[in-house]
DNA sequence: ACGCTATATCGCCAAACAGGAACATATTAT
DNA sequence: ATAATATGTTCCTGTTTGGCGATATAGCGT
């Protein structure tokens, strides 16, 4: 009971949806998702800790970043059972809808300070947060 | 998303799915629920209300009784896949297994005070609620 | 070694929530 | 009409939760 229970918290909230609605399409690292659904860092990293520890999600670290996707389900059935669901609802949802079309906007690169490759700093979001 | 997360919000309580696992083998009045969960009847009224919301319930009129039953799910989707897929769920979870097999030792009749046969008063819980 | 940076953790606050007691409502029986 | 009673509603309380900022941790580049 308490690992379905924590699989039906996890997924009780909206910005934790959307984190496993853009996990469909690509993994990714805190960061994107943090700038994905404007939340604070902090706030992100907690929701994807509740996301883990349900069995939704898992993480695969690289270097200073963590890459985060869909879990393949093997912890929990019942995680594996809502990703299933999951995958087919609200895709007609307004906020889902445009998160997933602009999802491979979002990119570590132009998103975070540091940049494997050295474009042009385009992080005007992080710098305005820091004024 | 709204309709959604309800489901979700609704399903992430052990009194409440314990609620959904009762219904699936009879309709149930509030004062049975109480009386199985041991709650007080003011939750037991409150859980049925956030079940009923969320599309997992519905519940049918019998004089002074209400009887809830499972949602066809007519109303949500979710709630129509989530109940299919509970109700294979947590067969094997102690606390429910042991509410499955005293569910019918739950009646009306015998729970509250007022009886539709005159039998013997075997209210014995409520009075010592009383005291 | 030292700074820089992506992420995790901690402390805090406000809102939401589960629980119960008390009260309100509606229906039945006398 | 009056009493009895099953359920709904309204407070109140303690706990949980989502959010943020600040700090700690870990890995990279110099």
């Amino acid at each position: 009971m308490k690992k379905f229970i924590k699989v039906m918290k996890a997924l009780s909230d909206p910005s934790r949806v959307k984190i496993i609605k853009m996990l469909q399409h690509k993994e990714m690292c805190v960061c994107e998702i943090r700038e994905a659904l404007e939340i604070a860092q902090s706030t992100a990293s907690k929701h994807l800790k509740v996301l883990e520890e349900a069995g939704l999600v898992t993480y695969r670290k690289d270097g200073l970043w963590v890459n985060y996707s869909l879990s393949d389900g093997s912890d929990s059935p019942f995680a594996a059972t809502m990703l299933g669901n999951i995958r087919h609802w609200l895709e007609d949802d307004a906020a889902v809808a445009g998160l997933s079309k602009r999802v491979f906007e979002f990119q570590r690169d132009t998103i975070c300070s540091r940049q494997k490759s050295r474009g042009a700093r385009v992080n005007l979001q992080v710098e305005s947060k820091i004024n």
